[in-house]
DNA sequence: AGATTGCGTTAAACAGTGTTAAGCAGTGTT
DNA sequence: AACACTGCTTAACACTGTTTAACGCAATCT
């Protein structure tokens, strides 16, 4: 990404569309805000966005058919729906039309800036086939290996699944919950006590490189700075 | 394949049907949905599906009696079980009627997608003659054979079979359960060791060429990355 | 027939991984 | 200052996977 990351907005809500498009503008995104769905379509064709943020009830083109045409021949770009109705089958139909993400409203202006930079660079994470710079190593997920000049270390398969998700969203607070759902599937004293462990060890297999460091913020997650 | 890719399904649930063929179709397919058994074997004379997605509770016929009947006469297409059961043998019973992969209810269109595209590259196997690349390799599974450069490494029956499994969905884990059903039948302890010995002779044969490893996911399966 | 070879399986010792436990250190609150 | 709480670290452990070798069987050769 050359310039500034460039956000589809689609909200036809005037008011709110406008409070979106300038909180992403003052996290340097650039933002192009479209009031309907077919209006949608045509910038999306010129606009070449990295990212669509849509609303599901538009007028004369919905989000989720909004969705389902770009994805005919757009199967990469990251989609969040916004969506008014709370009931599952909403959910389950814009994950099923190839979306990425879904958000309730009402939502704060933090949700939506934290779900766009997680779909981002979840995006970047598989465009360099999963390799990740971490200050003078590569993380290679898929291999699970660190590398650091023509030092290899080698990472377990938990040690690697925690790094990732630090690792995606480099100098942000990674909840300990996130991590812990994510992986083990549930939040619990055990599994935060196994965490603890592999935060340990990466740290022990990060200390090659002292401008890295995995940050602890008390009662909340971690922080991998570098 | 002339056009889109078809999928017929089965499955009773009509609501559920139609969630499925909705976001197969957005995702470029053409899927003939079926309401039960019967009507899905008819379909499929006329149809001529690349894939079948079949629900094993269905009335008039059930999947797995379905599938049965498909392969006596077709061995090729791919079958995809959705079962609503959890139990392990309904795993192992699915493989046992010519299945190639099973989901359980609930899934997400996500992993439905994923599998479906999984196994139709897994025919693209048999288009070309059975031969896979592997990173520098040249995998040719009917004449069991391993080529890089100008060395043959002659592979055993079973490391053929086993590499298959891995190769034909690289990057991507395969169940140990998987492998060992379709290989050896039955998941015991005893084929268990015997699978770890081939995976070991089998990282003999593949240590030629360094970007290729196939990486262990403890408790789940293995992983051929290259 | 007897010897040889090739293959898959079994066996056994060994290494690696994730979890649990326990004690210690750091942080914020009362 | 005392306290509770969260996080850190090390070690022990049970379990899973890895490796090498030996074994037994069947097919092929002499």
């Amino acid at each position: 990404m050359g310039e500034k990351t460039k956000v589809l907005l689609a909200e036809d809500e005037a008011s709110l569309g406008m409070i979106i498009k300038e909180s992403l503008e003052s996290r340097n995104f650039q933002v192009s805000l479209c009031g309907d769905g077919e209006e949608a379509l045509e910038t999306y064709r010129s606009y070449d966005p990295d990212i669509l943020v849509l609303d599901v009830m538009m007028p004369l083109k919905d989000g989720f058919t909004l969705a389902r045409e770009i994805r005919r021949k757009d199967p990469d770009t990251p989609i969040i729906f916004l969506t008014a109705k709370s009931r599952t089958e909403d959910v389950v139909e814009g994950f099923g039309h190839g979306g990425n993400d879904y958000l309730r409203k009402p939502f704060s202006m933090e949700e939506l800036i934290v779900r766009v930079n997680a779909l981002l660079n979840r995006q970047q994470v598989r465009k360099t086939n999963g390799i990740v710079e971490i200050g003078r190593y590569k993380f290679d997920y898929p291999k699970q290996l660190l590398i650091l000049g023509n030092k290899i270390l080698p990472l377990t398969h938990r040690e690697a699944e925690v790094l990732l998700r630090l690792a995606r969203q480099p100098n942000r607070l990674i909840e300990r919950s996130q991590i812990l759902n994510e992986i083990w599937g549930e939040d619990d004293f055990f599994n935060g006590r196994s965490m603890d462990v592999f935060i340990t060890r990466l740290r022990k297999k990060l200390k090659q490189d002292p401008s890295i460091q995995i940050v602890n913020v008390r009662g909340f997650g971690y922080k991998l700075i570098c």
